[in-house]
DNA sequence: GTGAAAGCGCTAACAG
DNA sequence: CTGTTAGCGCTTTCAC
């Protein structure tokens, strides 16, 4: 691929008239335009990025980290994001950090090397990795630094909306699926949980999944459900999780919501497939992604942005996999 | 950041011992080493991976270009080609093309300004757009050109398979809900189960959608449903749409297998998901996500790929949306 | 073993 | 309006 400096000399013109041509900027002859025009037309030539970002300092590229692209809030919220970012000219790295520490710290390094323009980071382990740097991040999910701005539902209040609602819906007996012990935003939603449980003198049994990643959960933390039918209440603390031991009660035949009420949390599109359709708390992924996406573009721009902790506030979504008693 | 230079004057080498230094090439003595390291260290600089790729003449990074990212077999497939790529070193640039010829077309040149080192494409429709550069492509399901491999599924072998089972578990009075129709891979499923069913004088009624995408599904082809309940097999382009069919049975109360039988094609993780899980063509995501990037892979250190054409066998996952007669 | 210097492709003054 | 020139941060000869 020709550079600049051959697109000149083919158009007879010097190496910064064609740059005024293409960045517009400053006065280029309508000579001068078609000429080079003409020869950029006919030997494909793009400016390289990489060239130009050497001298902005950085890219117009987006580092977006997730534990897992194939969680279905993960990749809808990815969607989202790449959405937004698209039309504001930006475009996305992916990483995936399947929750492991290195893997994570590893694309921080990379990222940085890459200069780009900031970073998305959900569900993060690392602190100190990010904090070494000057690269604008936005967090969702986890708390990683003063400087660093989170955003996260109210997830306290989240956990406490799905035991109200299995509470009124007359589930006394209840058991909660807990998720990753290294996700601060997971045991949120437990401690919501389960504090609101207790106002109500209720106990709730814990039952520890270690992943949320489908064949994993499918391969082995299913064993650990199994007396869970003697309950009459599970909330389960995502919404893939819940679809893993909503399967599993399918093929024991266990009746949703007859014998055992469930409810989830994130209101992910699979929610909506499953059967019956899932109760869940949503974290509107349309709010999270848009929030995330503005939050991060003006620390890029340099704006300054008043709160360092964004709430996004949870709601119930009431589906078949419930119903409210009487 | 600091950059090399300030490294070298800080350490007290030259800028080209930190150069051979970093990348492992030529001799260093141990005094210096030993100065650089420490400098480095405490300055926590990572070298420009831009100015070095503006060298090299690419980045380690391959575009992946997918129609929509919350598709499960387009993230299942994603999570294992980053989980491949990154393995060997390269990153994922991500691209949601949104089944939009413009918005894949202006992908195409941001991959290009980026001189990304190669470009993995899914169910595209462009083609000079490609062919204009010389960038490694490697396309899934859509054919590009003579001179761009192809990974695909025996798509019309899929349908065959798809019709023969159905066949099998008794059906006679089927209907094909047929998928986006600039797709040509979604095509070929549709000729292999008409021309299947036409050998056993068997006459197929079609449904058409226009997309995959689960928020348009819902709310624009649904209606176009209306009497399906009339037959006793589907057989659905894909899982996610098939997931959009199985729930709207669901809400009108038609019992699966009992009724109405229904095969999809992908067997991406939503199959399991569903109630009744689903039957369906596999076309494995494993070995498709290896292929691709083994292929690119390839490509990117010139190395020859013998074959321009490489075939998936597609084959059966029987599960409870579907019964064999008897 | 090591540093100076040229150059990768581009941008941004700055004279003309 | 336009071309020359000096970098951006890095790699890579090539003398010392």
């Amino acid at each position: 691929m020709a550079n600049m400096r051959e697109i000149a000399k083919e158009a007879g013109v010097g190496i910064s008239t064609v740059s005024r041509y293409i960045n517009n900027t400053g006065y280029v002859s309508e000579r001068s335009r078609a000429k080079i025009e003409r020869v950029i037309e006919k030997s494909h030539y793009k400016p390289n990025e990489l060239a130009r970002a050497i001298f902005t300092r950085n890219s117009k590229i987006i580092g977006l980290l997730v534990p897992n692209i194939s969680n279905p809030y993960f990749n809808e919220l990815a969607l989202i994001i790449e959405e937004y970012a698209s039309e504001q000219g930006f475009s996305i790295f992916l990483c995936n950090t399947n929750d492991d520490f290195e893997k994570e710290s590893n694309y921080i390094n990379v990222l940085q090397g890459h200069r780009v323009a900031g970073i998305i980071t959900v569900r993060s382990q690392c602190k100190n990795e990010y904090a070494a740097y000057d690269i604008p991040v936005v967090s969702f999910e986890s708390y990683i630094s003063e400087k660093i701005i989170t955003v996260a539902t109210d997830n306290f209040t989240g956990g406490s909306l799905a035991f109200n609602h299995l509470y009124e819906c007359g589930c006394r007996n209840l058991v909660h699926v807990a998720g990753p012990l290294f996700a601060d935003a997971i045991s949120e939603r437990t401690r919501g949980f389960i504090e609101s449980a207790r106002e109500k003198n209720i106990t709730v049994d814990l039952i520890q999944f270690e992943t949320d990643f489908q064949r994993k959960m499918l391969e082995a933390n299913i064993k650990t459900l199994e007396d869970i039918e003697k309950y009459d209440g599970i909330f389960v603390f995502n919404d893939i999780a819940a679809a893993t031991v909503i399967r599993y009660f399918q093929q024991k035949n266990v009746r949703i919501p007859e014998e055992v009420q469930v409810i989830g949390f994130d209101n992910s599109y699979i929610g909506e497939f499953l059967f019956p359709s899932l109760t869940t708390i949503e974290q509107s992924v349309q709010e999270v992604g848009r929030t995330l996406v503005e939050a991060l573009l003006k620390l890029i721009k340099g704006e300054a942005v008043d709160q360092k902790k964004i709430i996004i506030k949870p709601n119930l979504v009431k589906r078949d996999s419930t119903r409210v008693s009487k």
